[in-house]
DNA sequence: CCAAATCCCACGAAAACCCATTGTATCCCT
DNA sequence: AGGGATACAATGGGTTTTCGTGGGATTTGG
């Protein structure tokens, strides 16, 4: 599997009082590139503190994904239920939100608190999906590479951000 | 993998008020036998303080590098991470920018930034990707042959630069 | 009937677009 | 071979469009 639209690039956008978030055009471009839509999937990073999120069309790639993943590892009496946990996980534990006409999107409050984004969201490109963070947590993660914290701290200067 | 058309030759551009540079035409030629886009996709060079500028379709060739790497490898947790991290350096730590009709793209700032670019901007062909150097950094570094760095005088002394 | 979500409009900044000029290399004709 | 015409590349500047964002109005659902 080879995706021609890739998600690339980096923002830092504004979460306003109402809880909306702009995701940025660059990424709506590949969205509506992969797929006619105009509505994002959102989800927890299993991996990271942030959200992962992708357009629907690629939902079902990524669940084909994991099926593969899920071959390859234990074929015991506990498989199956890991299988339903994954199931779960890739369907039960996201959600789908449409955006305007201007490219924003009402976070839901679950998935602003299984994000624990504040009042800043920074976007990240990652190929086949991008993610969601809280700056604060990314810069605050060891895991992260220093480049990459570099870039959140770019964004944040540019905005102004004291740090 | 092997490309057949790669990136060669050198040039001395200008970065002009607005943060625009013109790509040189004979990169321009290259990018658009390779795919049929119009875009170039910047990055920090990890070994020198300069730039390295691909065109999108070689982007996607390393994505499925990188994707066939992980299936390879171990289904574990801090694998997972290990994914993430090399996703997130190969593409939330890059920037695709579009050229218009007169072959200039507009240096995002964090890139301008990145690379140290002044107002003028050295391009240099290296096969499968190419660089973009603030010429006065390529004349300073030492592990820069003398033969390149006679290019870049040449270059600076074609414009009247005084060096 | 109230709260929350959607729609709508408005604004400032930045980016994309268009046109015009200059210089240089190329071609063609005599 | 010279000289003029031509095409294209690089660059400057002005104009239009888009993007992110705030705020109000309207609709929806419990």
């Amino acid at each position: 599997m080879a995706l021609e639209h890739l998600f690339q690039g980096s923002a830092l956008n504004a979460v306003d009082a109402k809880g909306r978030v702009s995701i940025p055009a660059f990424l709506r471009g590949v969205i509506e590139r992969r797929g006619a839509t105009r509505t994002i999937v959102l989800a927890k990073n299993e991996a990271f503190p942030c959200l992962i999120a992708y357009d629907p069309a690629y939902a079902a790639l990524r669940h084909a994904k994991l099926e593969r993943l899920a071959e390859k590892e234990e074929t015991g009496a506990d498989s199956a239920v890991g299988y339903q946990q994954r199931n779960l996980m890739a369907f039960a534990a996201t959600e789908e939100v449409p955006y305007d006409s201007s490219g924003r999107i009402l976070v839901p409050p679950m998935m602003r608190l299984k994000g624990e984004l504040a009042d800043l969201a920074l976007f990240l490109g990652t190929g086949e999906t991008f993610q969601i963070w809280n700056p604060e947590l990314l810069l605050g993660d060891d895991r992260i590479p220093e480049d990459l914290k570099d870039i959140a701290r770019f964004r944040l200067n540019e905005r102004g951000a004291a740090r």
